[in-house]
DNA sequence: TATTGTTATACTCTATAACTATA
DNA sequence: TATAGTTATAGAGTATAACAATA
């Protein structure tokens, strides 16, 4: 059992891995930023893509957020006809949210950005070093209790 | 020269060292909560203790900081007794800002915690995988051009 | 004129509580 | 009573501009 060597601290896994990280995050918003879309939007569009339509109390749930921090960002998502609101009639307390057809276009022009985000994040790591960095990466985000896709930036600072 | 797989943006080396990033980060106020302490402040007071007296305009380019927001953060740390502000006779224009004996004290108890966090942060990884790990994500950060030890996250969002 | 530190103002984000309508 | 959505308020944090003292 090895602890980890005393490096310095901008040398350490965590130093480093927070400071790309910070980094990875502005260059997202830069990418987004000609699309008029936040980061955060950008979660909930996905994540409606990829989970059809729920009420604004699961989306907050399956991001980590607040519901009360969920109605602004819906009305700025209905705002830009990207989603509508839709009366659930089986629960009449609850909105099922829906993308609309701009909502999908929307969601389909930032997924044709990742992979010039993921070159840029990448650098000059080779194909091999790319594929260790991913799996470490994973490795350590499972250890630290992450759930996949859910990005701790969405939830605030409780 | 191989572009990077179509992987799915949970697993992409920039969602997971952004998703770990934030994690850190937040795991790192976490342990200095206890003590009082702001990564902030605590980015301010390590930076002194590497490199002497600084002009507050020296402290804010080093960290990549308006010298507006710095004023505000010299008055906390001033206040809890960790710095002082003395005139530059040189240029009575800026002071030096000097940790004190207890801002020193500090950057100590703060830094003993650092191997808590890079542990955590580590999770199973073996020796050397650690290793390889942050010789990856050194390399990354070179490409980045990310200065070492200085985090964007105190650059605030321009 | 330029620079250092300062202050003021506005804007964004977030946290908390309380309200309404439904269940 | 409990839950989904909403609103209001206060508090951070940041960005911008402008000011006084000094160079």
């Amino acid at each position: 059992m090895d602890s980890p060597a005393a490096v310095a601290y901008e040398q350490s896994l965590a130093f480093l891995v927070s400071q790309i990280g910070a980094r990875t995050v502005q260059i997202f918003a830069e990418l987004l930023a000609p699309l008029g879309v936040s980061a955060r939007a950008y979660g909930v569009l996905s994540n409606l893509a990829a989970a059809s339509t729920q009420s604004q109390q699961q989306l907050a749930d399956a991001l980590g957020m607040h519901r009360n921090n969920m109605v602004g960002l819906i009305d700025e998502l209905e705002g830009r006809g990207w989603v509508h609101r839709h009366r659930n009639t089986a629960d009449r307390r609850s909105f099922d949210i829906r993308l609309t057809d701009a909502g999908t276009g929307v969601v389909e022009r930032v997924n044709e950005l990742l992979p010039t985000l993921e070159g840029t994040v990448r650098g000059g790591l080779t194909g091999r070093q790319y594929e260790t960095a991913r799996g470490l990466l994973s490795s350590m985000a499972r250890d630290l209790g992450l759930r996949p896709g859910v990005h701790p930036y969405l939830a605030g600072r409780r």
